[in-house]
This record gives C-alpha cells, structure tokens and sequence, in this order.
DNA sequence: TTGAAAGCGCTAACAA
DNA sequence: TTGTTAGCGCTTTCAA
C-alpha cells in the first residue's frame, strides 16, 4: 500500500469554477468560457453554440475560427450550464445490481459501452438488495442529478415501485416495475436459454431433469424456473421439487451434499454457472461421477469454466446483443418520443455443450422402470 | 426477447423540464421549482435552499414547513442548476478498464459503494485499451460532465496523459500518471500479495518458482512480477524466463501445454485464478499432477474456485479496503483542499491456502540435485 | 446566416 | 434567523 501526495501547490486554485464564481472573471488562467471563445474568434456567442452543437446555418469559415479558438483556449463546454438551459443531460443512468457475478457484471459493462457509443454519459447506482425500496431511492437520485433516461437491470423482487418518472426507462431483463413516460422492457432470453438448457438433457435420455434455482426472490430465477418448466411440460416429463441455492458456488455445493445420496437424480439445470460448479464438487466428493453419473448444466457462459474437470456444459447469455438492442430502443425513444419503437432483433440462442453432460447411466426401459 | 411498449399518453409531456423552458410557469402538473416550496411554505427559497442543503441558521418550524411542502409538492431540487450556482457537482466519475474478470468486476463495485456512502453520484467511463489516449478522452469527457473528482481504476499502460485537471484524482493500483491539482495514489497491495504468494510456494520447498504473468503493458502485471522476484531474490532462489498470458483461462491453458514437458518446473505462481485454472487444466491433461508434480498459485480470491479440483491456493486482494481508504482520501482532498491527507490504513495481506500447492515432488538434497 | 436579449433553477454574498 | 439581489454559463427566442 502507497500513499502518494504530490506537493500541493498552494496558489493552485481548487477548482477553476469556484475561483470564477468567487468573482475572477475571465483573465489569466481562469476556465475559458464561450464568451472567450466568441471573442478569440470573432463571432457571438450564439455562434459558438452552434458550432459546438452542430446546429446547421453555420458557415465553413466561422465554423473553423470557432474550432480554432475552442483549441487554443482548452475550452470545456459546460454540461451543468447547457442542462440548465436545455433540459437535456446528455446522460443516461443505470440502476444495476451491485453484485461481483459474472453475469451482472458483463452486463454492466455492456451497457456502459452502448451507451458511450449512443453519444450518453452513464451514471451508476448499485441497490445490492434490488427491492422496490431499494430501486425507488436510486432512480430518485438518478432523476435528481439529473439524467434523460434511466435503465433498470435485472431488479431482484416483484412489487410495486412508486416513483414519478417523466423520462423513459428501459427494464433490462425484467418485467416494467413502474410506470414512466415510455417503458422499453428487453429481456435476455432466459426463459428460452433455460429451455434450451433442459432440452438438452432431456435429449440426451434423462427421464427427467431437476433445478437448482436462484434466490425465489430475483426475476432471474423465476424465468430460469419458468423455462425448465416449460421444456419438462412440453416433453410430458415430470416435475421435481425445486432445489434452492443463492447463486454462489458454496450454495451449490450444499445442496450437491444433500443430493448425492439420491440415486434417483441423473441431470440437473442449475441456474447458475458458479452454482454447477459448487454441485458438482460436492457430487463428486460423495462419490458419484460427472457426467457418467449425473449431468449438470450450467447457465452463464464464463469461458473460464472450460478449464475445469469436467468442463461445463451451460448456455451463453446474450448480454451484448440484449445491452445494444435495449439502449437502442431507449435512445429512440428518449430522442424520438413521438415515434414508435423499432423493431428489436433476437439474439441468439447459445448452448455449449461441453463435458459434464452425458445420457444418463443406464437409460429408463419402455416401462419407464430404470434398470441399472 | 420481449419488447413491451406502454401506451404513450400523448398529453404527457416529454419532459416537465423541456415543457417550463418552453415557457410554461409553474402552473398545473408542472415540475415544482424551489419557488413553488418557497410559496407553499411561505419563506423564501433561499430558506428552502437552507433546509435543503442542511445549512445552519434554520428554525425548527421553517424547517418544517419547508420539508412538508417539498413532500407534498414531490418537489426534487435541480442538480444541474446547483451545480451551475455553486460550482460543486456532486459527483465522481472514475476510469476503468471495462473487462468482465473478478478482479475489476468486484472493485468496481465497491468504488460504487463507497462513492455513494460519501454522498456522490457515480459517473462511468470504461476504456477497454487502458492507453494514455484512451485514459485523456475518458478523463476530458468525465470533466466536460462536471465531476468533484476522478478515479483512474487500474490502467493499463504507462506513459504521459496530457490533460488538464482541476480536480483531485486518485489512482487506484497504479502510480500517477498525470498531473492534478491534487493526486492520491492507492495500491491494492500487488507487490505484497504477489510476495506471499511466491513466499508460500519457497516455504513448502520449491527450489523456484515460475511466474505466469499477466500481458506485460499492465501496471497489475508488473507489480506482481516486482513482487514475484523480490520474494524469489530475498531467498536467494533462481529467477526463471517469465511466462506470458492475456489473464484468460485459455492463455494459461496454452502456456500449461508448453510447461508440461519440463519436468524440472515444480511451482508456478500465476498472476490471475483463471489463468491458473487454464495451466492447471493443461498441465493434468498431460498427465501432470497438481499439486503433487507441480504447484500452482492464483491470484484475485475468487471464491468459486475453493469448488473446483484441486481447489485453489490464491491470494485475495483487498479490494473493498482499498476501494473505501482511496475514495475517503478522495473526498477529503475534494472537501478540505487545503488541509493534510490522513492517514490510510493498509489492508491486510491474505494468503488462502487450498489443494493447488504441496511441497515438491521429491526435495532436492543437500547438492542441489533431484532424486526422483 | 448571425446576433441581442432573456432566462433555465439554483446558491452566494450581503443586508436586514 | 431571514430575505434580497445578482449572477453561474449556456441555449433559446426572435429580430436582423
């Protein structure tokens, strides 16, 4: 651990701002303003605005100058000044989950980086609990500070949040929590990926397929839930209890524990990569073999799971396709508000199969009896 | 993928903000200005800006009446405005990498965390090159935004930024790489985990350890290297050719199929978990075994890998603690610019010792030579 | 195509 | 303890 303190040079203002509103007007080395920049080049201040917004009716040549001068001077457009004045923040904020898993976090940064590109500066508010308390305190400071859309990512609980929003929000792999001006909900694809998760073992010959779900409380889960049920219906298959982690792999190995013991268990869908790999451990500490014995599929898509024994099989998360294609609704509508949506494109599907799936160890005769 | 779109109600206004700069008063459904509380209260809306800022000099009632009336007219105080009157933003934005590993996830979280405990909002820029050039834009766009202050998360390379800052700016995990009116730096204890680590491996009776670095255009990879061989050099060990990874799984994986063949390689201290499950999983796929042919250290503590086999002998970086004891700093710089920094405590050095490391496989004897 | 004037909603300084 | 006045730096309107 380093601490480092430069020498603090005493006549160094704290800030540029503060010295001009204390009364210094532009002289010296003060933060140049617009005016400063109109008169370096010789033209209004008007004109400078509309350069630098890219306003039309400019002409080549005061267009150039303006430019010109903003370089020479360092010039810095004010953002507080101009939201003021335009009710526009050129921002946009995030009210994310605030947990380290791989999946919120990829998402994040995803929505971080269509954002940037959208031409929007991004204001982060972690609520680690994700409630509706939670989640109204958080766009309420968001709306304070100012922003022109707001982005709900993957909130925890149902139920309503009271906040009055006038900007449009889009819910990013949930269900609309609260009513805005404009609401763009986009998923990412859990139920079908879940789907597509169970299919595969069904595929492969298990009888059935149990769950290991999420936190009860989290949307995630829930859609997880919905998915496996829907491919266990859809294949006549039946249905058995739910088992209960809280994503994390020590979860996972709990209740791999306490599943070792029934032979009766061959394939499990677990609603989280970290989870599988907690399930598996402890299978394979009490003995059963995996994939020959059990097969688990996990659900993330971290390729760092590759390299473990047995390498995972799980289903990728479109989180890059989900973060553009809902920030580019969001943006349309924030910019268009009297236009319709367009279309949004599907991301894809992705299973990867990999190694810790197999049929199942003797598979179930026509009477449905397993004869092992 | 579901795209949801509510009815838009065609009288409800883009914006309470656009429709009062359009020329609307505060009159009907219109967005409550600090005038409206003012009225409704009947002080002056430099008393409700008193209340607001929780400045002195308040009576309990006008206090009061204040607080009721913004409640009951959902009154939210205009931050852009505070901003332009009084030169403080509220606000820190912070650089980072935008990669999805566990390390960078996780310290941005707690950045978040602690921003938001010290009463600032959080402003975002990723730069996934982590270059000077890449590190000025962010800075300069965070600055054009309005921040207190600025975070520099880990960069990449080294080299001159040139921008012009006036705000205080911390560095965390790395050494300053520009000039500020004020710059805090806040290691995240690299050199000295990466010591321990190295420590671990020569205490169980490694002759030497290797190193798998991370790509060598990163401060987090020199530092461990520095304290890789600082350990090695204190002991008196050998240095051996580093070896080079990009901190994915898949790189430690190729580097492990080069090393499997030397024999003469007992210890490894990778500079990443994921790269060290790679090399792991390359090294057993050659019919090496971990830990009782080679030893293998991670570095990051992520949890998951206590589940996998063999479980990981990593190092865990403070990462919370260096987070919170950087951003206090921060803040302190941002509100008392003209006083001393205090003092940071140094987060602990945790070594978390799991299956991945034994002694070697058979000790050298008192020549120096193998009896295998 | 350009400029002058008038605010945006708030806080700072000062006076009361 | 409170209110009055005067901006913060920009964009908007409207006229030129």
């Amino acid at each position: 651990m380093v601490i480092q303190l430069t020498s603090f040079d005493a006549d160094v203002r704290p800030s540029g701002d503060f010295m001009a509103a204390v009364g210094g007007r532009s002289e010296g080395s003060a933060v140049p303003r617009s005016a400063d920049v109109a008169r370096l080049a010789g033209v209004s201040r008007k004109t400078v605005s509309r350069v630098l917004n890219n306003e039309p009716y400019v002409s080549e040549e005061a267009r150039t100058k303006v430019l010109a001068a903003a370089e020479e001077l360092g010039y810095r457009l004010n953002q507080a000044a101009r939201t003021l004045a335009s009710g526009r923040t050129g921002s946009i904020g995030v009210v994310a989950l605030g947990t380290v898993g791989y999946g919120t976090a990829s998402l994040l940064v995803h929505v971080e980086r269509a954002v940037r590109d959208a031409g929007y500066a991004l204001r982060v508010v972690n609520t680690p609990d994700g409630d509706p308390a939670g989640i109204a305190g958080a766009v309420e400071s968001l709306l304070e500070q100012g922003v022109d859309g707001v982005i709900v990512s993957e909130p925890i609980v149902e139920g309503d949040v009271s906040v009055r929003v006038d900007v449009p929000v889009l819910f990013l792999g949930a269900p609309p929590a609260f009513n805005a001006t404009r609401t763009v909900t986009m998923g990412v694809g859990a139920h079908e990926l879940a789907r597509a998760a169970t299919e595969h073992l069904l595929d492969l010959g298990h009888t059935t397929v149990h769950h290991l779900a999420g936190p009860r409380r989290w949307y995630a889960t829930k859609d997880r839930i919905e998915g496996w049920r829907a491919a266990l219906a859809a294949r006549g298959a039946h249905e058995p209890p739910l088992l209960n982690g809280d994503w994390s792999a020590a979860s996972g190995h709990a209740v791999g524990e306490a599943l070792a013991s029934d032979r009766s268990v061959t394939a499990v869908f677990a609603a989280g990569d970290e989870m599988a790999i907690g399930l598996i451990h402890a299978l394979r500490e009490a003995g059963r073999r995996v994939p020959e014995d059990i097969s688990v599929v996990g659900f993330d898509g971290n390729p760092v799971f590759a390299y473990v024994s047995p390498p995972l099989t799980t289903v990728r998360q479109p989180f890059e396709a989900a973060a553009r294609e809902g920030i580019r609704l969001l943006v349309h509508a924030i910019e268009k508000p009297h236009t319709d949506l367009p279309q949004a494109s599907d991301p894809p599907v992705e299973l990867i199969v990999r190694g810790s799936t197999a049929p199942p160890p003797s598979p179930p005769d026509k009477t449905g009896r397993r004869t092992t």
